[in-house]
This record gives structure tokens, sequence and C-alpha cells, in this order.
DNA sequence: CTGAAAGCGCTAACAT
DNA sequence: ATGTTAGCGCTTTCAG
């Protein structure tokens, strides 16, 4: 009954069969340089009668693996899984097979994902707002092809991709005071690292608020509540700032998720959005158009960034010398029900 | 200035460093039969000394790759995250990886998943509600262990974990009932290919739901919208619902994210919930659980389905012959604020 | 344009 | 307990 594990149709059957060289199907198979048409369509047919595949850990000892790995520290981030999209829509019709290690958080998980996806001898990376010291991940891009998406900051050898953080910021404070606001405080993921101060997002947008607030002749009015970039995050900061003797007109948190949270607090609290307070998150992800919540927030267009990242790493994958790019996006405002005039 | 790409460290150089076979480092690696304690702390040294890592690819042309692919339809949809978050901690500190394709929706993107997992050698694939035909899932798993979440149905090959999606329905329309509701209604996933019906989640939850409501005496109360398990589905069919000559009571939506688009649709139709009708969802994802939405819901404990498929999928490559095991959980209801009584 | 042959890095028989 | 050797399935020189 049960039949010995059917051996894998490999190169040798098909070459066999079409009655070339392995060489020949190898070539056909690569589209490489040097088949004639009358080969290419023998060998093609072989292939489809024999349904053949070819073996990407046996490609991958010499050539390619057509493998390209994705990191990202979150699944449940909704933001994270539009750059997703726009990585597999670019590479919708090519050779290359999109795979991802669930959600890494922290620098010791991250190295450990991208040690995994070299072993398996991925033809290149994205990563997606790591948080690994930049000295490893320019390392790391120097052994593979690496486009890191959402952290700032000019490597000598991986691509990059951002949005303008600092606009976004600014773009949200502008629209809070053109409402009136004065009182306008910000939750912030915290941050110590010189170096990510100056790279990560969470970072830019506190800084694109004070300049913001500054620019308007707000400096006064600065208050930053310093946690974390979650949910909890955000109630937390929240219930900070409410705690404040003179209370703000209006949060703008770095996250839709830390909006969330802060959401929660506020109800607790006994006040109403936008009637007490404003709330403004960042990302525009699918929570925050999500009716009942109708959340004003930073559009960073995922989907733009994720595919501008899988062009730019296909394109090193063919060109490994290439001079590393910075595509720098610009962020958009979508106004919904949660701020409005003071 | 550009080093010529350091070639990768390989078993030669440890063996080499260490003054050992290769096998002997090949042994030493997978903690096989046949190394002196000497040998292994020797070896040991070398490899950290020089910092080696074996490459999967390699690996996999002769024996294992340590790596576990797992197919999901739909990586927004948070229970699916939750069902990794399982597999990951279930795997925690074994050698090996997870590696996940980005959402695939349909026959043909499922098709393409597994052959890609297939052609990278992976050791084994977690398949979470997947639609592919079973005679096709049955030759997959065949193939390489595989073990199924999520659908219904024993197979000869393949393990599967699943909750018992018709008990959770009951559980549902039992606490409606409870609650002085008879105008019950559910919004169901469409499904007409008949193994399917059988086998899916979404089907099972519509029988259980016809087959409770039977039980309390309601069967002239049956009342179901056929669109899909998405928020336009929910948007949709509540409409539907709402536009009956007689307006159910209560709502019973057979998944979170389909109760997110009813809610809208209520919303929106100017009534309010649960004040002039009720609604509970399935699956009891963070959304629900977001206090803004409060919404009732059944339960399934992902993190214990994925933990439970992790194991049953190591068990298996571990001993191929092993009868299949089907492990079916209990779910729970989560009565939030969408939710009341008549 | 085509094919023979030499590996890629590792594991699994098979000696010793 | 250790080492030797022959591949795994593919790509890549290098001849023809």
């Amino acid at each position: 009954m049960d039949k010995p594990a059917p051996r894998r149709v490999t190169i040798v059957d098909v070459a066999r069969h079409a009655q070339v060289s392995t060489t020949a199907v190898s070539k056909v198979l690569r589209n490489a340089y040097g088949a004639s048409p009358a080969m290419r369509t023998k060998v093609q047919q072989a292939i489809d009668e024999l349904g053949y595949r070819p073996s990407a850990a046996a490609r991958g000892l010499r050539g390619q693996t057509y493998t390209i790995g994705v990191m990202l520290p979150e699944l449940r981030n909704l933001f994270f899984a539009d750059i997703l999209d726009g990585i597999t829509t670019q590479l919708g019709d090519s050779d290359y097979q999109v795979l991802l290690a669930p959600g890494c958080n922290g620098e010791k998980a991250e190295a450990k994902v991208i040690d995994a996806m070299i072993d398996r001898s991925m033809d290149g990376l994205v990563l997606i707002a790591p948080v690994s010291a930049k000295k490893r991940l320019t390392e790391v891009a120097a052994g593979v092809p690496t486009v890191v998406v959402g952290r700032h900051g000019a490597s000598p050898t991986y691509d990059s991709v951002t949005d303008d953080d600092i606009a976004g910021a600014a773009l949200v404070v502008d629209h809070l005071v053109s409402l009136g606001h004065r009182r306008i405080a910000h939750i912030e993921h915290h941050e110590t690292d010189r170096i990510r101060l100056a790279e990560m997002p969470n970072a830019l947008r506190a800084n694109g608020y004070r300049h913001a607030m500054i620019a308007h002749g707000l400096e006064d009015e600065i208050d930053v509540a310093s946690t974390s970039y979650t949910q909890a995050g955000g109630y937390q900061g929240a219930k900070e700032l409410l705690a404040r003797p003179v209370r703000p007109t209006a949060i703008f948190a770095g996250a839709d998720v830390v909006a969330l949270g802060a959401l929660e607090a506020i109800a607790e609290a006994g006040l109403s959005v936008p009637g007490d307070i404003s709330v403004a998150g960042y990302d525009n992800s699918a929570l925050a158009a999500f009716g009942p919540i109708s959340l004003t927030s930073v559009d960073q267009d995922g989907r733009q960034m994720g595919a501008n990242a899988a062009r730019l790493l296909v394109e090193r994958i063919n060109q490994r010398d290439r001079r590393p790019t910075q595509v720098k996006l610009t962020p958009s405002l979508v106004v919904r029900r949660t701020t409005a005039t003071i």
C-alpha cells in the first residue's frame, strides 16, 4: 500500500527524458545564455511532462535559492502587513519567493533570525524597522543583498526605504494647531541608544513633534510621555498626560496602536474624544480606518514602501556593487473623527 | 577596500582547526551518536572560535534543513498570529526555525506556497485553514510531515488540530437565548464545495448554529446571510439582515472581523449595540478584547492550537510512520459588552 | 550551441 | 569512537 516515498524528479531525469545534458536543462531553468529555441522547447516539454521542480536547497549550494527573507518586529502591526503586501506585489511574477520570520522583538531575536536567513542562503533580505546595531546591519548587508525599511541614515552596504517621519509629525502638529490647539502632547517610544535616536522612526517623530511645536511658537507647551509603541504604552502614556496639572487638549500618539491605548485611558477617565481631547495616531493602519474608531492618522503608504524595497533588492541582487540608494517617501495626513476644534 | 567576499566558514575549516574529521564535526552538530565528550568539547570550541554556522542548504541536500514552513491565509487575522505564537513558543528552544509565507488566499496561491516550501526541503509544514482539495493535502503530507490546523476531518497522512466549531456556535446561541433572544441571525462564509462543507470551520459554525437553534426550538427563526469572512462581508451581511421585514435582535457573526463589519452597518443604520441589537463574534481576537469595541466572542485559544500543532509536527518528523492524530480543543465564550438582554 | 566533469557543504554508509 | 568516501541535485567552468 504505502509506496516507498517516490523519489523526487531531478534534473537528471529531465535531461534523460529530453535526451539532452543536465547543463542544458539548467540553462533553460535559469533562462541562461546558450540554449537554442529548439532546445528550450524540448526541455520545457520534458519538465512539464515529468512535473519537475528544481530543488532550492541544491540550487543554493551553487547559485541562488530564489528566496527573499523578510524580517519584521511584529506580525500584529497592520502597517507591516501593508509593507509586506507591497513587497509581494512587486515580486509577484518574478521567480522569487518571499518567506518571513515570525515577529522578532529585540536585538537578540533579530540576530537569530538574520543568522537563520543567512544560513538558508537567502538571496536577499528585507529588514523592517530593525533595532540591531548599525554595525551589525552593515556587516550583514556586506554578505547578502539587504534593504532596510523604516530606519533612517545611509549605509555603505544596504539600501534603505523610509518615510519622512519628521514631516509626518509636523503634519499632525500643523493640523492640530490649525484646529486651535496649543497644549499638544506627544507619546513617544522611549529610546536611549545614540544611533537609534538618529535613525529610528519613533525618535524622528518625537523630534519632528518638537521642531513643529517650536515652529509654531509653542515651545513652552511641549509635553512628552515616554513609554513604548504598544497599546499598553499608549494607555500608560495617556494616563500620565491626563494627570498633568493642566491637561493637554490634544495627544499626538507616535503610532496607531499607541493611540488606541490612549483612547482607552481617555474613555476610562470619563473624557470624550474629540469633545474634551483630540487624538491623532501614526501609520493609518486598518484599525485607524475602522469606522467606530475613525482615528486621524499619518499615512505612510506601506505598500509603496514595500514595493520600493523589493525593487531595490532585486536590483542589488543583480548588481551587487551598485551604489546604495536611499528612498524617502512623503507621508500624508488622513483626518478622521478623533480630532476637532478645541 | 572591498574585501572579495570572505568565504564562509565550512565544516572542513572546523574539522581542520579542531584536528578531527568532518564526520566528527557533523556528529557534534547533530548531537548524533558516536562522539566522545572530549571530542564534543574540542569541536564545539573550534566552532565557537571560527564562528561557524552550518549551511542549511547543504544540510538539506542530505538530511534536514531544520526549517518548518507555516502557511496561513491572511496575516492580518489576529487569530492566526496567536496560532503562530503557539508554534514558535513550542519550538522555542529547538533547532527548528519557523518561516512563513505571506498570506495566501485561494487554492492557486496555496498550491504555489506549498510547492515553494517543498522545493526548499522544509522538514515539516503547518497548514493553517487551507482551502485546497483534500486529495492534494493528503498527497503533500505523504511527502513531507504535515499538520493541518483548523480543518476538520481525519486524513491518512496528516495530523490535525481543530477547535470544536459546532460547540463554539452552540455557546453563542445558548448565551443569546439565555438573554432572551429568539430572532438570532447568523452571517456565514459562503461555501459550496462538498468536502469543505464538512471540513471547514466556517461551515461547521453555520451548522452548529442551525443545530443549536433547533435544539432550542427556534427552527423557524433560523436566518442566515451568506457572505464571506471579511469585514466587508460582515457589513454586507448585516445590511441584508437589517433589511428583513422582522429585524433580528441578535447577530452571530462567524468571525470577529465579520462582527466588526456588522457593527459598522448597524451603526450606519442608526441602531445601537447592544441596545437595539446584540452582536457576537468568533475568535476572540485582540480586536474583540479592545475596550471601545468589547465584543462578545468565542475564544479558540490559538496559542494552544499552535503549540499542539508544533508538538505533533516534531513528533511526526521524528517518526514518520506514526498514526495520524487528531487533536480537538474546546472553545469557550467570552462575554463582553455587545450582547445584552433583549 | 552543447555536454562532460568538477565541485558547492554537508550527511550517511562503511570501514577501521 | 573515529575517519574515509561517496554522493545529495544543482550550477559552473571548460572542452568540443
